[in-house]
DNA sequence: GTTTATGCAAATTCTTTGCAATACT
DNA sequence: AGTATTGCAAAGAATTTGCATAAAC
């Protein structure tokens, strides 16, 4: 069951939703994928990308991620068809907030029209 | 109603979820909520945030703000009380991706702990 | 045999829809 | 009167909990 949700999102270049996954592996719990995910997030072998829509999509860690400022990179949504690619490539940037401020994580994510549906 | 609430937004220097709302403004019907918030949002009075939380927030736009890329700053979200704050000031820089993607809007969250929570 | 993973049913939470009643101009 | 706003009941969708069964070590 984990092999099979490992499998998928790992040989899927954009981000995947849990009713994505749902579709994809025929006959699978909700509940069990829906613990799995957590498993391998809490892990760093994936993570979870909210992109504006409801529902959160999954995405596998680059390799040696631990989901620090450093890892985290940017994303981009299609407002289309709604799926969501990530960017290792661009991180970032660390703001300085005004004092008190304590970053531990961030995200950022671009919404608009990518190239398939242009 | 609306009056109501859109009060409770401008006076709070805190992002809202729904349920705030609810809890601050006795005795609201939370299908008019839904309703007015959408009305408000579509109307560039009030944005709403994905702050990774499972609730959208709200908060107020800023003067002549149209929510285009430029209009989009930062937020900050406390991971432990959970509030979620605007900085107006701290913009989203607007990545280059491959051709192909055009991009029409972004966020920039970023977690940690709040100066009242340090 | 003890721990870990899976599956099913049901509960919970968040959000939306439909429709009737009320208020506004 | 005619349009816009609100309220209630109910539906829908996403996620979680509890518990029992099955698999792994």
């Amino acid at each position: 069951m984990r092999l099979l949700v490992l499998s998928e999102v790992i040989n899927s270049n954009k981000a995947l939703s849990v009713k994505e996954l749902e579709n994809r592996l025929d006959r699978v719990d909700t509940v069990t994928l829906y613990r799995t995910l957590k498993t391998f997030e809490e892990r760093n072998i994936i993570h979870s990308i909210h992109d504006g829509t409801s529902l959160l999509k999954y995405a596998q860690c680059e390799e040696g991620c631990e989901c620090k400022p450093q890892d985290q990179h940017a994303h981009f949504h299609c407002e289309k068809c709604n799926e969501t690619y990530c960017f290792p490539d661009i991180k970032i940037p660390e703001n300085k907030f005004q004092k008190g401020f304590t970053v531990n994580s961030s995200s950022m994510i671009h919404h608009g029209i990518c190239p398939e549906c242009k």
